[in-house]
DNA sequence: CGTAGCTTTGATGTAGGTCAAGAAATGTGG
DNA sequence: CCACATTTCTTGACCTACATCAAAGCTACG
């Protein structure tokens, strides 16, 4: 596989300067391919094979289930980004992971990763680095439930979701095409989907975004990101520790 | 300073066994002791001296103010947690932390600790397991706040806390001193003061928990963990990936 | 021993939930 | 390429959990 075609790379790359030996060992990690349908979960809360996965084609979410029925869906997870880093780490998986499109991704085990990070330290940041940046999202993600009302959150939703997939080739400043239901942004924000139905209606019609068939569309991206007060510090960093 | 006295070995060896050379590294980042007066505070966001510190006395908060003025808590954090591990990953501070109480930690710099994990792979590994069990109760509180109602929410997290503090030694099944005011749970929790006074009254007078003059009780542990839909696994796991 | 920060309680307001039902879109098998 | 089924979107009517405002009683400590 060549080198920066696989987003994983693409995304470390943007932070790091990878060697061509680190690039090699990210293709061996790539090696084994798999590939799940929508709907049917690849991972769930208490499962203890830790096998993590870089995704490399469509999008997934985690989520947590409540006794009540509901759901928390703590991320989505887009091509580049690493799963089940933690579940490596604790031995057991702390949530259930959805393929919300049909999904392409590399099968990662703890003992290949362990190897990959001693054949290359350098890796090693790279990927800490990715897990630090992906931690703040969740706090930004927890400000935001705790903190901003239904319509900000929402706009800060989709303006993070726009800057991540930018990183990895996927939409532009005018947009990105979005496979994400109104159920599935309801239980990400947690709001009823009903309301995310109103709250989306009332940013189209005050001319900040359109969400409808798939495609985000920034109408107004400046006046939406005052809107939303987002300030996209906490995606972008010089990169990891280590030169 | 000997082995187990300070709550971060403490907590560590809960899950790691420790060898003495591990100890010792431990007990040399600890060398550079600090104490801060409770109140002000000891990072905030955007700063970028890469300093973390390792609490062993006192309590701390992390939170991120909003443009309204508004605050989200985004943890807190008491004898033997970590603090700031990611500002050193990402090279700048996501977040502030103020002093609840007069505080105690040892000063922790990137490349003393860089130095440390490099002395003792294992003591790396144990810090990461302690990260990932921060991240595991930063999802926990994300889906708190997305579905959980004030009452669960409010119960749910007295619950960790005593989990939390019991660890380090600190309180019993039958309760804990708890420094915060139902202000900082309010921030927390992500409620209105006023709202967590009424739903403390709620349940003291369910015969659950009372939570008056600095001291967390437990009328009802049991029922408290059946009220709250308490699952305590993602708290206890079987210790880091290498042995 | 005063004053500043907590806690407690009541009255009232509102953001967002729930229920319900019709309209679009999307998918599936023939 | 069509008919039918299923999911998703949209809107309205109504309701509730929690916020906000206000004011009084506590606690504590400088």
């Amino acid at each position: 596989m060549a080198a920066l075609d696989n987003p994983f790379a693409r995304k470390l790359s943007a932070f790091v300067t990878l060697a061509p030996s680190d690039l090699a060992v990210l293709s061996d990690l790539h090696a084994r391919r798999r590939s799940f349908p929508a709907g049917r979960d690849m991972m769930h809360e208490g499962q203890k094979d830790q096998t993590a996965y870089i995704l490399t084609k469509g999008w997934v979410c985690s989520y947590k289930l409540l006794s009540g029925g509901t759901r928390q869906i703590v991320d989505f997870q887009i091509p580049g980004d690493f799963l089940g880093l933690r579940s490596i780490l604790l031995r057991t998986s702390d949530h259930n992971v959805e393929p919300i499109t049909k999904v392409e991704a590399a099968e990662v085990h703890a003992s290949g990763l362990l190897d990959a990070f001693t054949r290359t330290p350098r890796l090693a940041t790279a990927v800490l680095w990715a897990a630090s940046r992906d931690e703040a999202m969740l706090v930004e993600h927890l400000v935001g439930i705790g903190r901003r009302n239904a319509a900000e959150r929402t706009a800060h939703f989709l303006l993070e979701l726009a800057a991540r997939l930018r990183l990895v080739g996927l939409g532009d400043k005018s947009g990105f095409k979005c496979p994400l239901s109104q159920y599935l942004m309801a239980d990400a924000l947690g709001l009823s989907a009903v309301h995310v139905n109103r709250v989306l209606r009332e940013l189209r019609e005050a001319g900040l975004v359109t969400f409808q068939n798939g495609h985000v569309h920034f109408d107004n991206f400046d006046g939406l990101v005052g809107f939303a007060d987002f300030d996209r510090s906490y995606l972008d960093h010089e990169g990891p520790l280590l030169k």
